[in-house]
DNA sequence: ATAGCTGCAAATGCTTTGCAAGGCC
DNA sequence: GGCCTTGCAAAGCATTTGCAGCTAT
């Protein structure tokens, strides 16, 4: 489904991202890939990190996310001005975002066909088309 | 175009969207809707009331922003995680963003034909659709 | 051994808030 | 006059950075 494939050999994921399996990652990796795709941000899976019993810093997380994202092993998605999300789905998709409680999830279906894509301007390439659907509660 | 229509009546545009017609607000909207569309943040309106040798506090340029949004004058646009932007163009658009040069403009053509909506999942309705096509210059 | 990591705390940068003074109706 | 606005400075918050100590290779 991503990159993580077979058994949660987390450890030559890491060397081959050209990353150093170090204890902190090795626990990141596990939260982040162990349990199928997932959208977080990084005060949540530090979180998750304290529950387990674990202790690693905020700022090793917030590292790590990014060094990861640099690694292409995450996407990070932009839906909310005050918190940064990374997707553990590395795949060409969309998302809806529940506005109120804050959840980003893949939109089911796969990509949405989204007819001709729009032609760059010269100049430039076009990097992601990001397609956000946010949704709010029934009145 | 906008919902200004006709000849720059700033006053009555504020007056209709129940907000008292201030020095601060007047200036600010001719520089928001006297132009065309726009796609401005916070820090670079405020920069373009100083060049005029105005002056209005950045906290008042922000709080303005949003009671525009509030007031259905301004929409937001989510894009960079580190700055807000807000659109003048209330019309149902999707947009260019040049990453490197944080500079944010619609996406000609009107908006990308996307085949079917998805569905909203149950308890929700759809809020918007938003399409970023993320730039980045040529290598 | 050494280059790379981590953790902490401090710094940053955008944004929001509290509250006294000022301006619109 | 009364109430909404403004302005400033201070607070807030997510995120980044500097640096000493630790660790993988």
């Amino acid at each position: 489904m991503n990159i993580m494939q077979k058994n949660d050999d987390w450890l030559s994921v890491l060397r081959r991202a050209g990353l150093r399996p170090t204890r902190q990652r090795l626990a990141l990796c596990r939260l982040l890939f162990g349990k199928g795709d997932r959208h977080i941000t990084a005060e949540t899976l530090h979180g998750e990190i304290q529950e387990e019993g674990l202790s690693i810093s905020l700022a090793t997380v917030y590292n790590t996310l990014h060094q990861f994202t640099d690694a292409r092993l995450l996407k990070q998605v932009v839906v909310d001005p005050t918190r940064t999300y990374f997707d553990t789905n590395l795949s060409d998709h969309h998302h809806f975002f529940f506005e109120k409680e804050g959840v980003l999830c893949d939109l089911p279906g796969g990509k949405i066909d989204m007819g001709p894509t729009p032609e760059a301007p010269d100049g430039t390439r076009i990097e992601s088309v990001d397609v956000i659907v946010r949704l709010a509660s029934v009145v």
